[in-house]
DNA sequence: GCTTGACCCTGCCCCTAGGGCAGGGTTCGA
DNA sequence: TCGAACCCTGCCCTAGGGGCAGGGTCAAGC
């Protein structure tokens, strides 16, 4: 009658699987033939098609082996339960999908929704990679240390880049990064640096947009994070 | 700067996994400071998130180790490769959740579509669920031995079950289980049993519809397979 | 009758992707 | 200054089998 090879075809489960689930208690041995070989019934059939659906619903052994013996009403409970947690596993391996999407390509990984909107208005003013990575980078560490922070100081951050000014300031800035250090435009952009600055802090909502030693590390993490020309800028604008 | 824990959330991922990202050679080993704490940077935490991205959509970490340093192209082609078994995962998920539904009753999940509809029919007719039973088994293991005899097999017996006077033998045979051995309907039933039997090999289309070992088989396998008035009714028939 | 390939047996070690715990040191906020 | 919350290494454990070794068995064809 039914050979071992042939049950496993029948169930669509492997040799190696129904030895495993007699180990486990899940399946009685059955009887043997005159050489050893083990012999299956029916009824055997019926039972591993049982465990082999619990088990690839992903349901553990040991809990298939307690259904396998539940009475009815545990049972439909116990089914409508896992249903739920296919439900879930099937909703979170398509989130998986989404993100793999994501993958190829682009910030949205990595910062929230809104960081990585800044980034796109970034690149669109034409602001440098580099200085975009810095950004990135820089607002990566400021959301593990405290993402509602974050989102707060994003917010002031679109603001500010709503004003004409501070982004031509973001700009010169940027390509500052490559000037000679002795530059006569350094000087020029410092002043102008300055005065925003004080015509903000004048209009009294003077926070500071920025946590300095946040930036600070940002800059650290990052190989060519700073210049010679950038570096003199910085002494310059302290006055 | 960046703890393992604040990684940890940011990521959405385990400490301990990020320690064993570390042991596989996926993560660098960043650097410690005074008291041998980790500290990390927010390139770190970009190459975590890809790597949670990759791990979270099945990807061994073998593989993953290889796809961070691979180049776009392979990188892409193996994303869409990904992507496929992803989608193969969410239908093998969506067809557990349709089997899961049938092991609270019904025996499609054990037989053939033609041979559950068969059972089906015989519900209808009124027949008990011990013979019912009986067939189920004997043709979970006609299916073993041979799924494509067993399809032929049951195109067969259906075309039989067609037959008024085949119904009417059925079911009496059915009903004569309980019947006390030396009932003398059992002599009458026999009768009709033999005349049908005569009637269809006239008719010169006489090939045995049951493998008679198989039934047998299908009948040592269950108890209550057989009774007194049935292996009386078996005597008289063979004559 | 003999061989050959497909089965079957037990027993052993191996894998993935971490989880849990022990036993100890560190940092931070009140 | 103290307790809670972190962090460190090291070790063992898990599910669900896969793979292989080393050996016995069965069925078909020659």
């Amino acid at each position: 009658m039914l050979t071992i090879g042939r049950l496993a075809d029948y169930a669509g489960v492997t040799v190696k699987a129904i030895r495993h689930y007699h180990e486990r208690g899940l399946l009685a041995e059955p009887d043997r033939d005159s050489s050893g070989y083990r012999r299956y019934t029916a009824e055997h059939a019926v039972k591993l098609v049982k465990i082999r659906t619990l088990a690839h619903a992903g349901v553990p052994l040991a809990r298939v082996k307690e259904l396998l013996d539940a009475d009815p009403d545990t049972l439909t409970a116990a089914i409508a339960e896992i249903d739920h947690d296919l439900e879930d596993r099937i909703a979170q391996l398509r989130r998986a999908r989404g993100q793999l999407a994501q993958l190829r390509g682009g910030d949205r990984l990595f910062v929230s929704p809104e960081v990585a909107d800044h980034l796109d208005d970034l690149r669109g003013l034409g602001v440098s990679e580099r200085a975009i990575r810095v950004e990135r980078d820089g607002w990566i560490l400021m959301q593990t240390a405290s993402p509602e922070d974050a989102a707060l100081w994003i917010a002031e951050k679109r603001e500010l880049m709503a004003d004409p000014e501070f982004r031509a300031l973001y700009l010169e800035h940027d390509a500052a990064y490559d000037w000679p250090p002795d530059d006569p435009r350094l000087a020029a952009l410092a002043d102008r640096i300055r005065n925003w600055f004080a015509g903000r802090h004048s209009r009294s909502e003077a926070r500071p947009v920025h946590n300095p030693a946040i930036a600070r590390l940002a800059a650290q993490s990052l190989p060519g994070a700073s210049s010679p020309a950038w570096d003199r800028l910085a002494r310059l604008v302290e006055g």
